[in-house]
Formats: C-alpha cells, structure tokens, sequence
DNA sequence: CAATATTATGATAAAATGATAAAGAATACT
DNA sequence: AGTATTCTTTATCATTTTATCATAATATTG
C-alpha cells in the first residue's frame, strides 16, 4: 500500500530533510509532495487527493489554522501540525479544527515517521505496509513475510537475507563477495560457492518466481521483475 | 588500487592522528585530504573526486547531515560519518541520507580502518554510477547492462570488459597490449591475436552498432560516436 | 599490380564457471 | 541429550567461455 502525503511548510531545509527522510525510510511506499506557503498548498488539496497532510503553523500568507479549516471543508483528511508554538491554547485550537495531531519544532524525524504512520493507520484501517516488490516476489522487512506469486514462502535466515539485498537492489548484478560482504560479513572466510548453494535454494523454494534471479557469469547474480 | 580519502573534521588533532595513520597503514595507497569546517570540505568535493569521505557530525558552521546532503546532490561518493551522538535516530538518518556506514567517538584508528576499507572495497564494485553512453551504445557499471540501439544485449564477460574499457576511453586507440594489460593481466601469455576474436564477437553482438568499433591498422581499436 | 603485412572469420579444443547433490558440521529447539 | 534445521564443504557434471589455429579477406607498400 501506498500513501500521498502533503507537506507544507516554507522552510526549506525541513521540508527537504522530512521529505528526504519519508521516501527513503518507506522505500518508496510514501510519496511525498511538498508546497511552500498556504496557497500553493490548497492549490494541490483541490486538485489531488492526499491521504495525509502535514501543515505548518506559521506559514506566510495563511496560518496554518486558517488553511486547515479551508482543508476540512474540503475533504476529510488527515491533518498533522508542525508546530514550534507550544502553548495549549495552540494545542486545542487545532484538535477542534480536526487537526488529528501536532508535533512540536524541534522534533526528530523517527517521532514524526511514527505519528504520521500511526495516523495513516488509524485512518484507513490498515498499516502502510513498507513492502518491497519485485515482478512476483514481495518482501516485507517488518513482518519479514516473503511471498512468491502470491504464495507465502518460508526461507532460511540466509536465504532471505541474500533475497532481501536483492530486492533493495533491482537489477543490480550483485557479486557473490558483496553478498559475502553484506551477509556474512569479514570474518568468513570459506568459498564464495556457498552462495551458489544458498541461490540454488533460494531459487527452489521461491518455486516459478525463482526465474527471477538471474546469474550472470562471472560476475553474479541479478534479480529481475519476470 | 590507490584511493583518495577526503577527512572533514574540526578537531585538528583527530584529523592529523587519522591522517598520519591511514598514510603509514596504507603504505600510500591511501592519499588523504583533510578539511577543517564543511565549507572547506564542499570546496574540495566540488572540485576533486573522491573514492570515500569521512565526515564529522558536528561541524562549526555546517552540520555533517546538511553537508552529507549536498554531496549527495552531486556525487554518489561513499560517505562515513565520525560521530560523538548515539542515538538511534541520528544513525538512521545518517542511513537515510545516503552515508554508508558511521562510527560512533571514541573508536580505535583499526577500527576506523578496518570500516573504510570495507567500504571501498564495496564501492568499487557496486556504486551506483551514471550510465556511460556512446554514441548507439549505452553501458551501465552497476546493472552491467549493454544496450545497443535501444536493444539489450548479452554479452560474454571478456566480451562486456573490452566493451567497457573502450567506453571509458572513448575516442582513444587503444592497442591489443593494452587491452591485455587492462583485462587479462600479466599472467597471460599468449598471441594478442585472441584480441581480434573478442572483438569480432563484440562487434556482431552489438549488431549495427559494432560499426562504433574501428580497427586502425596496426594500432589497435578505437570506439567511435558514430 | 604484385607482394607483403595485417586483420577477420570460423571451427574446434581447452579451460573456466556454475548447478547440483550428497554428506558432515554447526546451530537451534524440544 | 536428541532431533531437526540450517550452514558449509566437497565432488561431479553440464554449460559457457576462452584460446588456438588455419584460412579468407582486406589493407599497405613499393
């Protein structure tokens, strides 16, 4: 699954650092779209739906009171204020706009990861998953469920880890020392065949979708989308 | 293999303790460059290539992090964090921006050591870099993929290294001896004759685009835009 | 144009590389 | 301790890649 987020806030640096931070951290399951000032925001809320949204208080030409109740008119979506006023009265003036949380300046980006995710859950019903696909296989780093055309599949610690570098980078032609690198780390110090061994195995019990591991000889292997 | 260090750190004794130790341990083949503030530093990185930068969190006028971003901006450079913070969200973030790996003050210079060369060691070899194109012919060093006129193409390895050297050398006539030199080693002894073998393959591999390869007579090879 | 040197090509043998299976070692689990 | 799972090593077999060589084609030189 995956989520719009809106993000209007005129300092720069935040806005490119929360930005930043969210699409890497959800590996791509958050799209981030970012505005500088209240207007340039409505413009996008009128025309785009977004599954969040966070607001700046202090904004230029609008506050961010003011532009969450224009939003609330609008669509009934959720809103959570970035905020460096830390007073109660600001607190509750927003929770009656139908802000559904606040986040006080300065905060750090694992907080706010955390509310905006808890928020997106409470509002669909589901959790935005950070899965990971690939043609047929899916992984998700959370529950560490790999499925294989839509089959769940049990791997060994190994064998996922060399699927989960895999999926992290598509396409690559990964060498089996980086994955010795990676996943054994540089206190091992046997024959890079043991990774044709854990592939093979790999390759089997991701049954059809094993196709999608590619060697490529002499240099590695490749995991492809079919 | 030689690589060029670039230290950007505040602390004058740090940085000529970590210096003195990479130059000695390295016999040379680690050249380092050091930088006291980041503005120092992005003059450097603007201006050199690095193989890996060390940076220190806390910088006088410019953060580490916002530095970290900058590079990113410009070059896919490995990037290694000195840091004296351990909280879990700044070693995240760090991740995030696109740092490969952190260590956390104080650390033994073995350590520090032992962390950068395995991180060159995996730059070398998988770092995302920009597809080379020439001409019809389009390689990319980190998918290894070749595309000839738009088509991909399956190449054997000897076949993908000469491809490879010629495009990072594009224009140049470079000799059998050379090629030799460049891709089988000094451990191979026979005719350079085998050179032309490979290089037929290439050629019709890349189909109308093998015409990119010229021979120039009793030099070598050249690979042309056209 | 003939003579010579250089390169292209194709067939085939040799070598390198990867897949796979089997079996022992290490590890975790009951 | 005993069992089951996973990891690692090793050996064999199949496949791909490379090297060699003979011959054809092309270019260079006088």
């Amino acid at each position: 699954m995956s989520a719009k987020i809106l993000l209007v806030e005129d300092d720069n640096q935040i806005r490119e650092v929360v930005s930043d931070y969210f699409s890497a951290k959800s590996e791509c399951s958050i799209k981030m779209i970012t505005a500088s000032d209240g207007d340039e925001g409505l413009d996008l809320i009128e025309n785009d739906d977004f599954d969040l949204i966070m607001l700046d208080v202090m904004l230029p030409h609008i506050d961010g009171f003011t532009l969450c109740r224009r939003i609330r008119k609008k669509k009934d979506v959720p809103v959570l204020f970035l905020t460096a006023r830390v007073s109660e009265d600001d607190k509750l003036y927003g929770y009656e706009l139908g802000c559904d949380d606040y986040i006080t300046k300065p905060f750090s980006l694992a907080e706010l990861y955390a509310k905006v995710n808890a928020l997106l859950k409470r509002a669909s019903g589901t959790v935005s998953k950070p899965e990971i696909i690939c043609g047929n296989i899916a992984l998700n780093p959370v529950t560490l469920n790999v499925t294989a055309c839509g089959n769940d599949i049990e791997l060994a610690p190994k064998e996922f880890e060399i699927l989960a570098y895999m999926m992290k980078h598509p396409n690559w032609v990964v060498s089996r020392d980086t994955l010795l690198d990676m996943i054994w780390g540089n206190d091992f110090y046997g024959s890079p065949r043991i990774v044709d061994n854990h592939v093979k195995k790999l390759r089997s019990a991701l049954g059809e979708a094993g196709n999608q591991i590619k060697t490529v000889i002499s240099k590695g292997y490749r995991l492809t989308e079919e």
